[in-house]
DNA sequence: TTTCCTCTAGTTTTT
DNA sequence: CTAGAGGAAA
């Protein structure tokens, strides 16, 4: 948990570390407290081959292995990627090349570096201290950047502003330029220069074009001022932290020249996925004077490049040989997660594509007995949610746990209809994606305390919790306050103690303001001895702010207290509450309850990187998937990253593979009537099969789909000619719609889910329905309980897990136990 | 200050 | 349609 840069000697201590001799004999390693090298290569000298080596495939292991010189990794899905970059490093370890200190390993995400940390420490026999440079892009950077900050212009303990402070402050900016807020929107300018800092412009640099089509032509000012007022506020947006080091080392040979000593080997993970920013970034670090290796190694799927939107660009991955001359490259194309006709669907599908690096993903397990990928036909979303809902329960019947089986949606939107039908079944199920923790109301309005306690200048802190409980100190007395603290040049919560001294405000006010500097300087003097989960109860008891909610009549609100006691508990992991704080700007993901059985819901994005037994693809429709605004905004290359969001879809799967598509799909609050999707066509017959529909209706042969619909004539576009598939077509052309209840064989009972109000989510991010049991109720007719959604009530009636409720506000209701907590009755 | 109403927008998401 | 935001009224 290190919250700074101190905590790393900058070299090492230790010597030099030698070039390997072949078959050079290492010392035994003495007894305990051994560093990770050494017992790398304890575990190294147990065989004469290393263990490590001898489950790899000849690709893995000559990627393993070619440690010297730039080397790309072309790995597809589920052909042991992680595997390779975890094994290079512990070989890189064990062959005494570099110590763990001089190895730069870059992910994208926490959790792919948690991932990493863990592996290599199983590799190397023991938890992995020491590889301090092991991680996230951005955490890096924060950890160059803590120990140069004085070389871009701020102190070493800036803050790090997430999106929230981010737009907060620019809708500050916009005012102040005099601009209408509502006709530029401050989130809108935010992704702007999001995207600009993700191509690695500075103000200077953004075209004019881009600059003047916001804000009447004030585009690039505003940047400037944005910049400016970060600088004041010694803060950081995401993408500074990329920004500020590639700035300082350009500026600092001498600073690069430290770091290209010190990072012997470098890896990058996901190389697909970088954006301009990072790959300016990598190469400077990797990129050394003549005659010096460059020891990169950079692993990717140009197939699985799908954050194009967000500024990634696949050319990076493109273009490696030409950046890194000399380079080898190698391709892991031995799949070892799917059937043969996943993979033969899959790659079908994605050969669609140009200007691919070209892999063909291939398996030798082939059994007779494996299901071809599965396109089944619905009339709308609702029937797809109800079939596939059933699907699942049959592989439940058949003993298949639900954590093997995955929904995958292009859009969130999506996973409603699932989440209804699931609760309706009593089905387990968790939402992966949704609100994160971090970034509740009540979560940020705490951490907006612990900040200023920590940072007294943290001005965006004290403006989101002035008010926070109501202190009467409304948007005059704050106006106030901000000129006078920007007159002055000094932070918010200073001017505050300063302007009470005066007569400036008005009596009530200025109680109001007293009260809440005296109560900081309070916490402020306690910040050095108090245990730090113990000051931060006191701190958010203290400020009203937990009495606030309790006082808070809303369903939301015992959630909310809840959620409060966890961030408590979470603060228990580390030391300080700096320490903290600092963990948390990074560190943003969720995680997830491992221990309950339940089937997972995502988008197709979301999903990248994980492997499921069974896979349900629902939504493949022309407009949906591939996205309209996809193919508008983004033309033939849009297309393709659609194309390549389709094939992570299908290589999620192990050995199950279902397609769906709708006739019908409520738009915007209407209905419209969809096309199935291009990608359909796309898809090899000899892998794939049509579903027979179990349901009646249909069968008159009208199909207006035949060859070629969208593009021009492709190569692959075959045209289904089986009965199945006409049946399919036909299905969803003359289908009427009265398949309201029973007709395909399940009671449909709607239970009361679908008012407005905040979806019933746990702390996790996750929706859970507990599945039916045989028990008898933990409830009894008359108890006073409490739904997350409808707030209190009385049950009126039982029925299995399935209750009947008055509630106060919302009305009768039926709803799973599952939902509600028993409470007290008032 | 709160509550209610109107308006608007509406893929994907990490850090 | 529907969630969220912002403005107007109580």
């Amino acid at each position: 948990m290190s919250n700074g840069f101190d905590d790393i000697p900058f070299f090492d201590e230790e010597p030099a570390p030698r070039k390997p001799v072949a078959g050079s004999k290492v010392p035994p390693a003495p007894g305990a407290g051994l560093g990770i090298a050494a017992r790398a290569m304890a575990a190294r000298d147990q065989a004469r081959m290393p263990d490590y080596l001898s489950g790899l495939n000849p690709e893995q292991r000559e990627a393993v292995e070619s440690v010297d010189g730039p080397v790309l990794v072309l790995a597809g899905a589920g052909t042991g990627k992680t595997r390779v970059l975890t094994t290079r490093i512990a070989h890189i370890l064990a062959s005494n090349r570099a110590f763990p200190s001089q190895i730069l390993a870059v992910t994208f995400t926490n959790k792919a570096a948690r991932e990493m940390k863990e592996r290599i420490g199983h590799l190397v026999g023991g938890a992995v201290e020491g590889m301090p440079w092991l991680g996230t892009f951005h955490s890096i950077g924060v950890k160059l950047l803590r120990r140069h900050a004085e070389l871009v212009g701020l102190s070493s303990d800036f803050t790090i502003l997430d999106t929230d402070d981010v737009v907060r402050l620019i809708k500050q900016i916009i005012q102040a330029e005099g601009l209408d807020d509502k006709r530029w929107p401050a989130k809108q300018f935010a992704a702007m220069i999001d995207g600009w800092k993700n191509k690695g412009l500075d103000p200077a640099r953004v075209p004019e074009g881009d600059a003047r089509a916001f804000g009447n032509g004030k585009g690039r000012e505003l940047y400037v001022a944005y910049q400016n007022r970060l600088k004041t506020l010694n803060a950081c947006d995401f993408g500074d932290l990329l920004l500020h080091p590639i700035r300082m080392f350009k500026a600092n040979p001498d600073v690069l020249k430290e770091y290209h000593q010190r990072f012997r080997y470098i890896l990058v993970d996901e190389y697909q996925d970088t954006n301009t920013a990072q790959y300016m970034w990598l190469r400077l670090l990797a990129q050394r004077p003549e005659g010096v290796p460059q020891n990169v190694c950079c692993v990717g799927d140009d197939d699985q490049s799908i954050y194009g939107w967000r500024g990634a660009e696949v050319d990076n991955i493109l273009r490696f040989e030409k950046d890194f001359p000399g380079a080898k490259v190698i391709k892991l194309e031995r799949n070892y997660r799917s059937t043969e006709h996943i993979l033969g669907a899959a790659g079908h599908l994605i050969a669609h594509n140009e200007g691919r690096l070209g892999k063909t993903l291939f398996t030798d397990r082939i059994d007779p007995n494996d299901d071809k990928v599965v396109v089944h036909a619905a009339w709308d979303s609702e029937e797809e949610a109800r079939a596939v809902g059933e699907e699942i329960e049959q592989l439940q019947r058949q003993q298949h746990p639900l954590n093997d089986m995955a929904i995958l949606v292009r859009a969130s939107f999506q996973m409603r209809e699932f989440e209804d039908r699931f609760v309706t079944l009593g089905l387990n199920y968790r939402v992966i994606g949704g609100p994160r923790f971090y970034e509740r109301l009540e979560i940020r309005d705490a951490m907006a305390y612990f900040r200023l306690v920590c940072q007294p200048a943290d001005d965006l802190a004290f403006e989101r919790i002035v008010n926070t409980p109501k202190r009467g100190l409304g948007d005059t007395t704050i106006r106030n306050l901000h000129d006078y603290a920007r007159a002055r040049d000094i932070p918010m919560l200073a001017a505050a103690a300063d302007i009470i001294e005066t007569d400036e405000l008005k009596p009530k006010a200025r109680k109001a303001l007293f009260d809440v500097v005296t109560d900081f300087r309070r916490w402020q003097s306690l910040l050095e001895n108090t245990p730090h989960t113990e000051l931060a109860e006191q701190i958010l008891d203290e400020s009203g702010y937990t009495a606030m909610w309790h006082n808070d009549k809303s369903a939301e609100a015992p959630g909310r207290l809840e959620n409060l006691k966890e961030l408590i508990r979470s603060m228990e992991a580390f030391e300080s509450m700096r320490g903290f704080l600092e963990h948390v700007s990074l560190v943003m993901d969720a995680e997830t309850n491992e221990n309950l059985d339940a089937v997972s819901i995502m988008t197709l994005h979301s999903a990248k990187g994980l492997e499921f037994e069974t896979v349900f693809l629902p939504g493949w429709e022309e407009g949906l998937f591939p996205h309209q605004r996809a193919l508008d905004e983004g033309g033939r290359s849009g297309l393709e990253e659609e194309r390549r969001l389709a094939y992570v879809g299908i290589t999620r799967a192990k050995r199950r593979c279902h397609i769906w598509f709708v006739s019908n799909r409520r738009i915007h609050g209407l209905w419209q009537s969809t096309l199935p999707s291009r990608f359909l066509d796309e898809l090899p017959p000899a892998h794939v099969e049509v579903a027979e529909t179990e349901t009646s209706y249909g069968g008159y042969g009208r199909n207006p789909y035949g060859q070629s619909r969208f593009d021009k004539q492709e190569p692959f576009q075959n045209s289904y000619s089986t009965p199945g598939w006409k049946r399919a077509q036909a299905n969803r052309t003359d289908a009427t719609r009265d398949n309201w209840g029973t007709r395909s064989g399940h009671a449909v009972e709607r239970i009361g889910y679908g008012e407005s109000g905040p979806r019933a989510k746990t702390i996790e991010g996750e929706l859970v329905a507990k599945s039916t049991t045989t028990e008898p109720s933990r409830f009894s007719v008359g108890d006073r309980v409490f739904h997350l959604k409808f707030g209190n009530g009385n049950i009126a009636s039982i029925e299995g897990n399935k209750l009947t409720i008055d509630f106060d506000r919302a009305g009768q209701k039926r709803v799973l136990d599952g939902f509600v907590e028993r409470v007290q009755a008032s």
